[in-house]
DNA sequence: TATTGTTATACTCTATAACTATA
DNA sequence: TATAGTTATAGAGTATAACAATA
């Protein structure tokens, strides 16, 4: 906070004039300027992937469930009789942490943990009824509030050719 | 972890018999599937988004600067005599959040609080001449290799509808 | 009274090492 | 010896309240 002070206060005195509310310094009060940052790739990536984090929220709300928990219902759905690691894998989720969200899921039985016959070390989840009904519920309200406003905003097209660049990206790059 | 144990296990012991070295039990061993997971658009934006971070920061790793500390870099080079609050805003980063990133900065001498003639509550908040060249040479670490590598993967054209179509969920969304 | 920068704090995510029980 | 689940822990990132200086 000291660094060449009086070598750039010089420059920003020239830049700005010493008053402000009568008449506006020129750059005051008007909006910034992105510039370079709005063609920032990872920019971009990252204020989308927050409002749609924040919308996949507000639509799902009455469920109480996060993007990441939704996901792995979908995904114990889909694939029943795998273990704890497997999961956690898919999602890229480290196994550490996938404790405290299964701990999470199964205390509000969604899911459970059930040892395998095969490995005693490890646990098979399934999802339990309820689980499965609540990611019933979870998908309709995806589609009809989530879905449903991506498609207003990009259309169909749009929103298959988003989803493919995306793929790309994240298997190639 | 102890909800419907017996109830599921039929179930799973059914679906999964007891045995798995010798002969697979059809579900062993074999990728997971993603299902309508990959459909999600939360979900791929989210590995996507994970990917090109990665992708910036070894690409730009000389420098030792993450994607924050970039944007914050580009977005001061292109508003200057602006302080704190206001470029903590465009980025979508709370004011005491930006405070350390600052310090991190600042005692870098990438760049300076100025406290300003106007105002003697707030900080303008410059470049350096270090802090510029730095960027400079940052712009041309991202162009020649980070960016380089995802016009290699989509090509211009795809690259500029992904952008655009970002910047249409972060603005309407 | 309101605002700027700041501190303190807390909560979530993410990451690593190490333990236990099984293999 | 190696692996699955777990614990503990540490570090980012993000969020809110409150304070000092200034307006």
């Amino acid at each position: 906070m000291t660094v060449l002070k009086s070598a750039v206060a010089n420059a920003v005195k020239t830049a700005r004039p010493a008053r402000k509310e009568p008449l506006e310094s020129a750059v005051e009060n008007t909006e910034l300027q992105l510039g370079e940052l709005s063609e920032q790739l990872g920019y971009s990536l990252k204020r989308a992937q927050l409002k749609i984090f924040e919308n996949f929220l507000r639509c799902v709300a009455p469920l109480q469930l996060t993007p990441a928990q939704f996901s792995v219902l979908l995904l114990l759905d889909k694939n029943p009789g795998r273990n704890q690691t497997e999961i956690a894998n898919t999602l890229g989720i480290l196994r550490p942490n996938f404790v405290a969200m299964l701990d999470g899921l199964e205390s509000r039985e969604l899911c459970a943990r059930l040892r395998s016959t095969n490995d005693r070390r490890s646990h098979i989840v399934v999802l339990t009824d309820k689980g499965r009904a609540v990611l019933a519920r979870a998908k309709k309200l995806v589609a009809a509030k989530h879905e449903a406003r991506l498609n207003e905003i990009l259309g169909p097209a749009k929103r298959a050719a988003l989803l493919d660049m995306l793929a790309t990206i994240a298997r190639e790059l």
